[in-house]
Parts: structure tokens; C-alpha cells; sequence
DNA sequence: CGTCCTATGTCATATTTGTGTAACAAAAAC
DNA sequence: GTTTTTGTTACACAAATATGACATAGGACG
């Protein structure tokens, strides 16, 4: 259900997305499209695909470039990126690699190849960060099972807190502003008011109970911080 | 939230620019408003403006062509564009990011939704400064987790206090008035009392605690002074 | 299709915490 | 010893956050 792959595709050439884009959905993925690197950047920002496929040529914003741009800010850093390069450029495998891509795919090549590499990516890339359970003092959350734990009691939590807990412990010793974790909890581009990122840590700390809502530490004039160090 | 960012708003009616002037000032931004492109130009030299909304239809200069114009421009390159587009305009969605605006939204839009996604644009193309931790003889404060701690121990302050002390870790081995402290700390157009810098100055002293409060100066007939020195 | 849920966002209201000022004490300067 | 300047404290009010209640949207399910 949930476990379909969102995937960009970032090409100037309507054609080639299209032709991407079929071979894709056809293998299960979701598609998003962007024929520049402006347009990839703010549809980054409000889908969050789990991988971009990135042509190496394109007018304006070069693809070695976007993709720097993209390691070096801490909400995109994690985001696979496979780039796409004509025959001959040979170099820019040494100049994708060295921008941080995680793997590159010589054209002409077959939705087969693709869809190959794209798994072979997804698949060393996910478990990564996103997939291993965390756990801090006696609190542990599981993204595999999708299940919270304090001291192996089970925890109920709805799927917004989920997700907000998730990110802080995996964000650890950090302020967020609500408007920051609402681009990273909520996505980009929700219109929700700021007071709402109160409400759901309410609801998260009174989940987490006494025990452990300790972690969750109001910043005065600047929003929360999740951490093990007490004040 | 030191400075509030400046916005142009480009479009040939006074009444739309009105209720967009008036929204955004709710929203604590501060205005400029400008009828047509020749007019936009002249106050973006002079005024430098963090952000311009556009409108997509104006007689004379078409906003498009006004948009791809800035992005040529290298002083005006990086400022953000939000495009304001009828609606049925809909491929002007397409021309807009290809001429490299950063967002469009389709009017009629709520105040709410612009500021929202204003707001959104600001954020990812705002470089965020890289912020080190500072640190003397025992006391580190910390600006990403947004803390402070003398030897290791956690130090609670307030607000100000915490960006007062911000402000002199950065500023050492320096005297300041303060009326300056003012500017610095508290900003620019703010009416307080210049006592009330030696009540927080007070405040200060009494957090770091005897370990450290030798480090706040005072420098008689002048103000303040942040110093690992002792006089 | 309705009905019963759950999850979410928003509001109104409490509660907590921060801030600026004034008044007085203490220290320097003269 | 008087005059400035700074330190300290208490306090009222302002601002930010916490909390509980409510409305609504969308899903699951009959």
C-alpha cells in the first residue's frame, strides 16, 4: 500500500520523463515529473520522493550542480539520487560520484536496466537511516514494525506522532522551529496553522507518558528539542 | 525574527496589491508595491526586497518576461518569485518555472494560503547559516540544540538572556553601550528603558553563576563588556 | 450508501514563563 | 560627603505555551 516508491524524474525532454515515467509506474512506483532543476526543487520539497532520477544535461541549473545542492541541505542529504548521462560524457560518472549521486545509468538503456538499478539503490539506501529502530533511555521506536515502545511496554500513537517522533529521534539534541518541523514532519507547502505542532506534541508527550515525556523539551521563543540531557 | 523580510508586490491593481499589502503586514512582512514592470525595477534596485509576487497579466511587460528578465540579471538572480496566476492560466504554471519563478499560486487565493506558501519559498531559499558552537573557558552555547552549558552542566535562560549571550561570545574583548547592546540584542526599533539592559545584564550573571559570571565586564560610564580577561 | 470510527486541525481558555520598570541599595567617582 | 553610576529586587503586565473541547474529513465496514 504505503510501500510504493515515490520517484522524480528531472529531465528537461517531456518525452524521455513520459517514457521513464511509463516504465515506472508499470513496475509499481509513483511519479512524479520536473523538467527543471527549480521546479525538482520545490516538488523535493513538497512530495518527498524517495529517489531522484536526475539528467545530467540540462539548460539553466546543470544536474552535477542540482545535485550538490541537494547533498549539501540537511532536509534533502539523504535523498538517493541516480543520474542519467548521454553516451560519451563518460566524466560525469567522476563528477556525479564526487557530487554524492548514488548511482548513474548511461543512455540509451532499457526500463529493465532502470527498474534494476533503481531497486538495487532503494534497497542499499533504505535501511540505511530510515529503516534501523532507535532508541533512546528505555524508549524505542521500530520503523520496520511501526511500533513504539517504552521499557517493552507498547505505545500507542496515531500517525502524525509517529512520524513527529520518528524524526526527533532522529534528530536528536536539535531545536526545531514549528514551522521547521512542519516542513519536515507535515511536508512543504500545508497551509496548517503553526499552533497545531503544539497540539500533536501535547499528544505526543502524553503518549509517551511520564516516563519518557521528559525527551520532549520545550524552547522558549523557538519551539522543541528532543533529547536525553535534562535542563 | 530579528529583521522582517520585504516583499514587492507587482501587479496593476491597487486594489489586489491593497489586500495583499494588508495580509502579508498582518503577517509581520513589510511591504512595497509596485503597478507595472518598469516601476518593480526600480524599487527592487533600491529597495532590494527578499521577495517579489508577481503578477502573470500586466499591460506593457508581461510578468513572465519581467521574471525571466531578474533571473538574467545577476544582481536580482537569487531574489525568489512567487508568480500570481488566473485562474484557467493554467499552463502559465509551465512558462512561470521555466522562467525560473519559485512558486505561482492561482488566484483567487486566501490571505492565508499566501503567506503559507510566501513563507515555504522564503525557508528553502534562505541559506540557513551555518552555526558552530562557540566556546570559552568553561562555558559552551550551542546554537543548534540551542543550549547552554557551563562545565558540562546544562544552564537555563531565558530568551533574551540566551541571545544576549549569544551576541557577547561572538563580540568579544569589546565595549558596548547600551544603547547598542540594544540594537544588537533586542533590535533595531524597539522603545525600552537602557536600564533594562542591566536588569538582563543581572540576569545573566546570576544564570552562569559564579564559574563564569566574571565573564560579563562591566565597563564603568560606558556599558558592558564579554571577556575571558579579568581587569 | 449510510454509520461509526479515528485522526487531525483549530479554537478558546488556562497556565506558565518572560519582560520591562520603578524603587531602593550599594559602589564608585569626585 | 555628595553625586553618579550600577546592582538588586519585587512586581505588574505581556507573551508564549499547554490543555481540553469541538468540528470535520475521510476510512472502514456493514
Amino acid at each position: 500500500m504505503s510501500s510504493s516508491k515515490k520517484v522524480l524524474i528531472v529531465d528537461d525532454e517531456a518525452p524521455i520523463r513520459e517514457m521513464i515515467a511509463v516504465a515506472l509506474e508499470m513496475a509499481g512506483y509513483e511519479c512524479v515529473e520536473a523538467d527543471s532543476a527549480n521546479q525538482a526543487h520545490s516538488l523535493i520539497v513538497d512530495n518527498k520522493p524517495d529517489m531522484v532520477l536526475l539528467d545530467w544535461m540540462m539548460p539553466g541549473t546543470s544536474g552535477v550542480e542540482f545535485a550538490r545542492r541537494l547533498r549539501k541541505d540537511e532536509m534533502t542529504a539523504d535523498i538517493p539520487i541516480i543520474m542519467l548521462t548521454a553516451k560519451g560524457e563518460e566524466d560525469s560518472k567522476i563528477k556525479g560520484l564526487e557530487a554524492g549521486v548514488d548511482d548513474y545509468i548511461i543512455k540509451p538503456f532499457s526500463p529493465r536496466e532502470l527498474v534494476a538499478r533503481l531497486k538495487a539503490v532503494l534497497r542499499r539506501t533504505t535501511p540505511k537511516g530510515i529503516e534501523e529502530p532507535v532508541s533512546v533511555d528505555g524508549l524505542t521506536l521500530d520503523p520496520i514494525s511501526h511500533r513504539v515502545t517504552s521499557d517493552s511496554t507498547p505505545i500507542e500513537l496515531g500517525p502524525t506522532e509517529f512520524r513527529l517522533l520518528q524524526f526527533f529521534m532522529t534528530h536528536q539534541d536539535r531545536a526545531y522551529s514549528r514551522s521547521q518541523l512542519l516542513d519536515m514532519v507535515w511536508g512543504g507547502n500545508v497551509y496548517v496553522e503553526e499552533r497545531t505542532v503544539d497540539v500533536h506534541i501535547r499528544r505526543l508527550r502524553k503518549a509517551l507518558g511520564e516516563r519518557h515525556d521528559y525527551l520532549v523539551q520545550t524552547v522558549r521563543g523557538t519551539g522543541y528539542r528532543f533529547s536525553a540531557k535534562v535542563a
